[in-house]
DNA sequence: AGGGGTGATTGACATATATCAATCCAGGGC
DNA sequence: GCCCTGGATTGATATATGTCAATCACCCCT
């Protein structure tokens, strides 16, 4: 592991409160890999033998079931992922891939496991992380049962856009097919729904989009911190 | 709280490893009540107070938006509730009511996080059941974007099916509705999606179930662990 | 036994979403 | 500059699912 990785994750919530020693523990056995785009890094229902970490870059997260396949989420920088199967010594429930090139560091499951046994601090951020990914899967279904595809579309940019710094041009950093995975649609139904929003003041061109009547678009979209806010 | 109560939710994993004294300081503050048919326990988006477990009957989580409304699953006698919430101290994402009368205990959400600090056998099974839980939601999620409703239907009688001993013929404990709603559809098509499994061997007459061609509802079904399987 | 209520079912229809095929468009390699 | 490729878009159509209204079946109550 170069010396210049541990610094960046120690400062991730995950390890921030936790003791040097077991810092060090952890980091021990750690591997970093820079992979090129679309890798499988993790195969759905192969036993789980490392937490993953992205240090830089994307990662898809996606299931596979009778010939389809969906994009469960997009991790990026700081993410964590396959933290609960580490934990529980259990199967992948999820594939991973990476989107671009991605820089990723990977501690032994084992090593984890271990560690949360002598670490308190450790296994209060583990119980943080776990319940925070918990919360954010609650949301997306209640995203996909609530909502239609078009009012999932509205919420995702406007999420997007807050996350850019709420200017009323922003650029998403997802292809589109991949996007209409992500809301559970296909590319073709994503392409009429941004059409569809246009009376809503929005138009994408490309990666770029612009939202000229907010709030025209937020009577459609219906925001709540219940499902919308990652945080909280 | 009543004495009879105690052992009975000792024995459960949450608790089970625990020491002593952390189980007496958790149970201390504890309250158990017993709630009529339709009582909401819990409000989306109200802070959360306490840690729920459902001794005895059922409770539905549900979820709204938009003058809509899901039901995200039913607990039964054993299952905790709102455990990520009352670790994190955020808002609850999903209400909650009783199906029938119901026996609940309910622990401050303060002592839960308290104890948490201090007994780290607890602080391992928190972890253990919220990854338990995060595995479960994934599942589901795996369930609504991979699968048509009748094929979660089918999925689900399966399950069920095994659930309660394997029998060629057994009963639902859930009304058509609320099963309509978890599967992510309306009581209209989950009628006609009954019909549609009749060629695969699926008669269902009220509450009663029964498979003729189990071979040929599972070519259907394609039931998979990473989907299906509660555990693993 | 009769009535009232609730949930289940059915049919007709509307809407949402997927599929398939064709085309468009932009970027990369040569 | 030009071809090649993969993703995006569009149109036509099929399928899945929801909606509305009517009817049915059952249970409970008296």
């Amino acid at each position: 592991m170069r010396n210049t990785d541990i610094p960046a994750i120690r400062t991730l919530p995950l390890f921030k409160e936790m003791a040097d020693g077991s810092f060090a523990e952890l980091v021990r056995g750690a591997y970093v890999q820079t992979f090129p785009q679309n890798m499988e890094l993790i195969l759905e229902g192969d036993p789980c033998d490392f937490l993953h970490i992205v240090v830089d870059g994307s990662v898809e997260l996606l299931a596979n079931w009778g010939g389809r396949e969906t994009t469960m989420t997009i991790l990026r920088e700081g993410a964590t992922f396959i933290l609960a199967a580490a934990i529980r010594d259990a199967p992948n429930l999820m594939s991973a891939r990476t989107l671009e090139r991605t820089r990723v560091i990977m501690l032994p499951a084992e090593d984890v496991r271990q560690v949360f046994e002598i670490d308190h601090a450790f296994a209060r951020a583990v119980v943080m992380e776990l319940a925070y990914c918990y919360r954010g899967v609650i949301k997306s279904v209640k995203g996909l049962k609530l909502r239609t595809s078009i009012e999932r579309l509205a919420n995702y940019l406007l999420k997007w856009q807050k996350k850019t710094g709420g200017n009323a041009t922003f650029t998403l950093t997802i292809e589109k097919r991949r996007l209409a995975s992500v809301l559970g649609m296909t590319p073709e139904n994503l392409s009429r729904a941004i059409k569809s929003l246009r009376p809503y003041g929005v138009s994408i061109d490309g990666q770029v989009v612009e939202i000229s009547k907010p709030d025209d678009l937020k009577r459609l979209a219906k925001p709540t911190p219940l499902i919308d806010d990652p945080r909280s």
